[in-house]
DNA sequence: TATAATTCTATAAAAACGATAGAATATATA
DNA sequence: TATATATTCTATCGTTTTTATAGAATTATA
């Protein structure tokens, strides 16, 4: 499941999506326009600001902005700031592998071998879906038997 | 992230698949051959019992088995039953389908139109995919733009 | 009746999640 | 330089979820 921090997120990043260009927009305007509460919005844009997705600037005239255009964020990234890693299980994953605790033998694991499957699956997805080009994606999966 | 719960399931429906016909399974011999706090483990195959993927038989001479072949559980139905939906956010669940908290239009939300699509690959897969072919299927995402 | 097994209920420790509070720091401008 | 405005940092807090554990109850067999 999505937390809702990263749902927090992705619904600040597609705002600055839609404003980028027009200057800096402030965490209280974006957190009163899409219902977020301030404090916990303020704790996302700084992760995804240190994840390099944002540019930020203090003071008087500052504000939060994307640091490149829309067509350049992907949903995967955003994601992967705000819940860590696409995969279902650390051992599929490509930008966090860590060993299963409990995994005896990686080569042979049949958890580990649909699981890497799923974790393509999303990836292709969210990897290629960017803030601008949300809604025009469409993907199809389809199957295979050896 | 799949849960603990969901990877001991996992390999506890793997290990019933592979005993499958041969005579009810001892939770103790499953905990210790899978490595799997006994305790817990209880609990778990309790929940795929109600979730009616396993027949139980106290008593002398009593254990678990699966209440159908191999072939037909799906890892999906499995997770679902240790983990609950497969999808990302509540409002694309075809299983459990709830509205959004936070969501105001769902015919517009670029989100649900996103995490739509990873459900619908992530269930492809985890649907079509049996405890005895798990090793043999292979899925392919591709992308089309309208 | 003794033994062996699942089932049920309760509890508990630890981690993750969702959120809030307040002080510190940086910037613009009057 | 002072003031207002904004982000940044650190700490905390309550709730829920996760990951178990303990023990009694129930069912079945021999």
């Amino acid at each position: 499941m999505l937390s809702k921090k990263a749902k927090y997120g992705l619904k600040a990043m597609f705002y600055l999506g839609k404003q980028y260009g027009k200057g800096p927009v402030l965490i209280s305007n974006l957190a009163a326009d899409e219902h977020i509460p301030k404090k916990f919005l303020e704790l996302i844009l700084l992760e995804l600001k240190k994840g390099g997705l944002l540019y930020s600037k203090m003071g008087k005239g500052g504000g939060y902005s994307l640091s490149k255009s829309p067509e350049e964020v992907t949903i995967g990234q955003i994601v992967r700031i705000l819940d860590g890693p696409l995969a279902p299980i650390p051992c599929v994953s490509k930008t966090a592998y860590r060993k299963c605790d409990e995994c005896e033998n990686e080569k042979t694991c049949e958890i580990r071998k649909i699981m890497m499957q799923v974790r393509e699956a999303s990836a292709a997805i969210l990897d290629h879906t960017s803030l601008s080009e949300a809604p025009k994606a469409l993907f199809t999966v389809s199957r295979k038997t050896k």
